[in-house]
DNA sequence: TCAGTAAGATACCAATTGGTATCTTTGTGT
DNA sequence: ACACAAAGATACCAATTGGTATCTTACTGA
């Protein structure tokens, strides 16, 4: 066979990228035809529908962020460690792109409404994770005697991750790291507030 | 003549929820003309082409939050009363939103790329507006003996800017108010950090 | 080696897109 | 009252959309 496997991967990290730069609905089919160099015939074996190719790619780009992010964190020991790891990781993006457009939850999470909702629930789903293991970060921070006990770790999940996607939202739009840079000190010294 | 005036700014009404919320390039004029109840006729009447709908649409939805949120902030006398002020715009829009589907700078930042650069330039000078109102607010407070000297009032125009905007697009994306709140709340207590 | 099958290309489809030319309606100034 | 111009409706256009049916190519197991 001409192999399937790397065919389907070409599609989804070429649609991905359209999708996450462009726009889901804003992509078209003979776009990711143009991109990947294959047909529609091609791409139409691999995926049921636009809509199942959209929901694989937004998947495929998650857990291109989702893992670099957690492996580089599981690899830090201690609180502040798994926080700089965080941060590290958001600023080596700003130079080397895993990907392109941004953040794929803020993208998806923007562009979905009503008329797509399983591109939502999807985005939803993801939000909910990262805010659970940033939580789960802050929590063991406690239980291992790195944070503050009476912290709220919830709130700080919350806050920590609302002012990342803001950041990133801003640099892009600027078209330069800086502001995603100053969140990134700006949560530095919050993780120092919270710190012991 | 039937009130051309009425008839532009109905179109720039709803043109404008739909922008905001399904996307730009994903609302067709024919959505338009189901929301308005006229003609593709009317509409290419009153703008030479959807692109320039798209930018006098982006600029209507701009003005009103910005016409909102200025004018209560002119009337509040000290720094902490126009933070207040800011805040309390976006707890308020939580419940009585002026229009829907969010932050329009946010929106169209995250969709406007490289294939549509007016909206681009447009959604950018807007988050530059943003940026140079709340730096403005935190000199002018620096200089009233509102807030400490040597607050770096650039820096924290753009992480008051990033917590909103990412606090907006999590309670969008979760359906509830819970996550903008926090990022208030958060930015209560930050304010209160360089307050006097 | 060659039949069978999977992968991909080609050619089509109806529906929708942004846009325009033309027609009809409505209000206004005289 | 009526002509004139503005506002809006209708009917069309080529191009593009997502999707499908069918054809060809390339690989694999026997």
């Amino acid at each position: 066979m001409r192999n399937a496997e790397v065919t389907k991967d070409l599609i989804l990290k070429e649609s991905g990228n359209l999708f996450n730069t462009q726009g889901y609905k804003a992509t078209s089919i003979s776009d990711i035809t143009k991109a990947t160099g294959l047909t529609k015939g091609a791409i139409y074996r691999h995926f049921e529908s636009k809509s199942d190719l959209e929901q694989q790619a937004l998947r495929s780009l998650a857990k291109l962020m989702f893992n670099e992010l957690g492996s580089s964190i599981s690899k830090a020991g201690t609180f502040q460690l798994k926080m700089e790891a965080t941060f590290a990781f958001f600023e080596e993006y700003m130079h080397t792109p895993l990907y392109e457009g941004g953040c794929p939850i803020l993208n998806a999470a923007t562009e979905a409404d009503d008329t797509n909702i399983v591109l939502r629930q999807q985005a939803f789903n993801m939000l909910g994770q990262f805010k659970a293991s940033a939580k789960k970060i802050i929590d063991n921070g406690i239980k291992n005697n790195q944070v503050k006990p009476n912290t709220d770790a919830a709130f700080y999940a919350t806050i920590i991750i609302a002012t990342l996607e803001g950041g990133i939202m801003m640099s892009k739009l600027e078209g330069n790291p800086e502001s995603i840079l100053l969140a990134i000190q700006h949560l530095r010294s919050l993780t120092d507030q919270i710190s012991i």
